[in-house]
DNA sequence: TCTGGGGTCCTTGTGCGA
DNA sequence: TCTGTCGCACAAGGACCC
């Protein structure tokens, strides 16, 4: 229905991508506006915290997202650390989702606060891709409060890049005002590709960054210049053609505004590492308990099963999974997949995280010939109901009642690592 | 500097049946 | 009966994204 098929001549896709500024600092200065202007930060609070967001006056002093918070608090000590409202964010979200909607059904969220739009089949209706564009950010900022920026492109990928170079910047000398909305024509897009460095392609972290480099491929013209199959040679065949074609500009992939979750995961890092068994399982049931409550609020089930452990050692991280003859979507039998796994591990060297996923996703099944997983599954959807009338805390496995109340993963509370308590004992 | 939490995708290795 | 191999499913880990 948006493209041409006929016969006629395709029109160039007409994408945008939406991306909020600051996202989550800007939440917070609706209702603290004593803080605009101020360095603010947005994540963990304590020793193991990393950064989840920065105001541009923070970024200011080389504070960024993923930043151990500690460096964060060397980098800028005057900032305002805030710990974050996750359920607040995505109410929020669910507003600027709102917006977007007026514009086209097909909007794919990327996460909280960005998002791909495909108005190729709407121009008619509200003009040019970059009117909607400037019309999105007046309405966002008008209706929210909030601030955005939007790229426009003939691709996912080219829009991507483009809503960057919308966006303010954080200079040592102060901060510079953004275009807020910048426009990539399909004529334009070598000249607006040669000269960026080859990381800023989606997919291009530092493993992949230090081969390209190893080959002297350092700017995106370099890598849109190398043959596939020398490229190949060092990256591996799907990911040489993938960013060669991205190199090039290309990039087929659709606008998807329904996309099904794969898998349903929770982990925590804990304050203090553990070392006793007893204590990782403990932790494992509240983890694999939320990991179930949310496949059945999703209405799946999962037949793997997946233990992550994460060691103090150099962070050594292993995963151990399990695939199960009937999906699960229960605490207990999550826990009974998790609990051989849960044995080969040792605690000794010290165990700073913990997760446990389901993946391998399907629907529910209710085999009367499985009277006990019949049990707990209605045991557990009475649980969800309980929880729904009266809080996460309110009920949960045995093992993971602490001083009266039940500790729950997942709850939006602690988002961005530890607190600055030590909760885990 | 020393690294959270929730995801996706890819590669490699292994076991198994045809 | 033995061996090679192919495809598939699974397991584990790495890399990357926001």
């Amino acid at each position: 229905m948006v493209t041409g098929q006929t016969g006629a001549v395709a029109r160039p896709r007409q994408i945008l991508h939406v991306d909020m500024d600051a996202f989550f600092v800007s939440v917070e200065l609706r209702r603290r506006p004593e803080l605009i202007g101020q360095p603010v930060v947005v994540g963990g609070t304590g020793p193991r915290g990393v950064v989840a967001a920065a105001s541009y006056e923070a970024r200011r002093f080389g504070v960024y997202s993923a930043m151990p918070s500690a460096v964060a608090k060397r980098r800028c000590a005057h900032a305002v650390f805030l710990p974050g409202d996750h359920a607040l964010y995505a109410a929020v979200s669910a507003d600027v989702r709102a917006i977007l909607d007026r514009y086209t059904p097909l909007v794919e969220p990327l996460s909280l606060d960005e998002a791909f739009l495909d108005v190729t089949g709407s121009v008619g209706l509200f003009g040019p891709a970059p009117v909607i564009a400037a019309s999105i950010r007046e309405q966002i900022r008008d209706e929210l409060d909030l601030a955005c920026s939007v790229g426009v492109a003939p691709n996912k990928f080219l829009a991507k890049l483009a809503s960057v170079e919308a966006k303010p910047a954080a200079t040592p000398a102060g901060v510079v005002a953004g275009a807020g909305v910048t426009v990539v024509e399909p004529e334009e897009v070598r000249a607006f590709l040669d000269p960026l460095p080859v990381q800023r392609i989606w997919g291009v972290g530092p493993a992949t960054l230090e081969k390209l480099h190893r080959i002297g491929i350092r700017q995106v013209a370099d890598l849109a210049a190398i043959d596939v199959a020398v490229l190949s040679t060092t990256l591996g065949g799907t990911q040489a053609a993938h960013l060669s074609a991205l190199a090039r500009g290309i990039d087929d992939r659709p606008v998807e505004p329904e996309r099904e979750a794969k898998s349903i995961s929770h982990e925590e890092t804990f304050a203090a590492n553990l070392h006793d068994p007893v204590e990782m399982r403990r932790h494992a049931v509240r983890l694999a308990d939320a990991v179930a409550q949310r496949l059945r609020a999703a209405n799946v089930a999962a037949r793997t099963v997946t233990l992550k452990v994460r060691f103090d050692d150099g962070f050594r991280t292993i995963t151990r999974s399990m695939t199960v003859p009937d999906p699960v979507d229960t605490g207990p039998a999550i826990v009974d997949a998790l609990t051989p796994m849960l044995d080969d591990v040792d605690p000794s060297p010290g165990v700073r995280l913990i997760g446990v996923a389901g993946s391998n996703l399907s629907e529910p099944t209710a085999q009367l010939s499985l009277f006990d997983d019949a049990r707990d599954r209605g045991t557990a959807l009475a649980v969800d109901a309980i929880r729904e009338r009266f809080g996460m805390s309110s009920i949960g496995p045995a093992s993971t009642v602490e001083g009266g109340r039940v500790r729950t993963a997942g709850t939006g509370s602690q988002q961005w690592g530890p607190g600055a308590s030590d909760e885990t004992g």
